[in-house]
DNA sequence: TGAATATGTGAACAGTTATTCATATTTTGA
DNA sequence: TCAAAATATGAATAACTGTTCACATATTCA
């Protein structure tokens, strides 16, 4: 009876599809290319937008959109110094996250 | 002297694009509501794609075409049961990597 | 203030992708 | 062997996404 019930709780979240919409969204951002680069420079240094865009050889404008979809998804965060932004990871999970990938890789 | 040699390596491998294509290509497969379900389902137990089907309440075709898609990434295996195809996780970092990205979102 | 530097942004285009529909393939059981 | 059941697959469509280009915005410093 117990069990039926935890088993009914296991249902009713496996077919609640917003937290899994939710999961899905967040590696999205973690499928491409160029955002996951910025994110892995990230994790050695903060840098402003001109530094990632000439260490990863990418246009400014491209740096420019993805950096704003990683903010917007609160993987990044920004501060403004003089000219420039400097951006930097915005907490310890997405050092985890690309960790946990890259374990799976090697 | 040495620290400058590690600095430079850090560069090389921050700069080889190979690796953090391949990870965006890893992160590209969980991007996906159905994928993630899928592979969600499979964490409680294996299942055949009849039964994924109807649990999630995707389409046949559906589950069949993402299926092939996780089976091709390496994350799900499959075998045959009769006239069935029962499908698994291929390994403990399925797990682990949802469990790595859910931490983020609770 | 105004030029220069740094970054943000909107539109457009090209490439990718997930679903559906129809159909092929494979296996079982009579 | 043949019909039925289960799964796979190819083509087509619609929707999404990343980059580029041109330009707007913002900040410093002379």
């Amino acid at each position: 009876m117990q069990n039926e019930n935890v088993s009914k709780i296991k249902d009713a979240i496996l077919r609640n599809n917003e937290l899994f919409e939710a999961l899905a969204e967040l590696y999205k951002v973690f499928g491409d290319g160029t955002r996951v680069r910025i994110l892995c420079a990230l994790t050695q240094s903060e840098m402003n937008v001109g530094e990632i865009s000439a260490f990863l050889d990418i246009t400014q404008s491209a740096v420019s959109h993805q950096l704003r979809v990683l903010k917007t998804s609160g993987l990044v965060k920004s501060r403004r110094s003089g000219k420039t932004m400097i951006y930097s990871l915005a907490d310890e999970h997405v050092r985890t996250i690309i960790d946990c990938g890259m374990e799976h890789i090697v």
